[in-house]
DNA sequence: CTGCATCCGCCGCGATACTG
DNA sequence: CAGTATCGCGGCGGATGCAG
């Protein structure tokens, strides 16, 4: 079939109603960091480089409420908490899979072309 | 191939790194409102609501810049200029429409799981 | 260890007015 | 019609301190 007409509008919102979703700076991030299994606070923050402890305690929670993922606490002393993908997060996470996989085919190209076009108007 | 572990570091990087360039507010909707083919700016401006002529601007100028688009300028009064996807800029709009199929797909469920999430603690 | 509250700088984005 | 220049706001995200 063909979409390259008659759905662009919807395509359109809906694209950039995920965006504005999952295009903030972490989200993404700490989905892929997720991918293996379960983690803990810590282990995610290590994993996902640079990101300070109330970012991934917001994005944490905003993606818990989307249900993308799922926290489970361990009532010990101290208290252990461990975050895990769900079905939802896991698709979320094959979809940035294509994007990675796009941004790394293409990466190169794009920062050619950048300078290129740099030299031709300075 | 499994990549769940060892590239998930590359892929973190790679996706955070695209997301930034294409995960603000209209390219996207610049890329999929030129799908159908060429377009002038104020054709573009119309497919794409809301927009303003200055982001409009921007918008466009960045994808040029990253070889997405070409820009064609017919030197006539008024001066016609037109818009166009290059097989870079195609490449990218297979991948937003991914994110759409994706988008479409679970954007019920995520409405619904925010909506029980809310519901749970208030 | 995990998570919340507060303050604050930066910049993405919109509105508006002005050129060719 | 197709841009450019300037201003101002809102919100993201970083740093720090406090709590359970």
């Amino acid at each position: 079939m063909d979409m390259t007409v008659k759905s662009a509008g919807a395509d359109c919102r809906a694209v950039s109603e995920i965006l504005s979703r999952i295009g903030d700076k972490w989200t993404i991030q700490v989905v892929v960091a997720l991918r293996p299994g379960p983690h803990r606070f810590n282990e995610i923050k290590r994993r996902v480089g640079g990101i300070s402890q109330q970012m991934l305690t917001r994005t944490l929670k905003t993606l818990e409420r989307d249900g993308m993922i799922e926290r489970s606490v361990r009532h010990t002393t101290p208290p252990q908490v461990a975050y895990a993908l769900t079905p939802l997060g896991h698709s979320l996470s094959d979809t940035a899979k294509h994007l990675a996989d796009w941004a790394a085919a293409h990466r190169g190209a794009i920062a050619d072309n950048r300078i290129r076009y740099d030299n031709r108007k300075p």
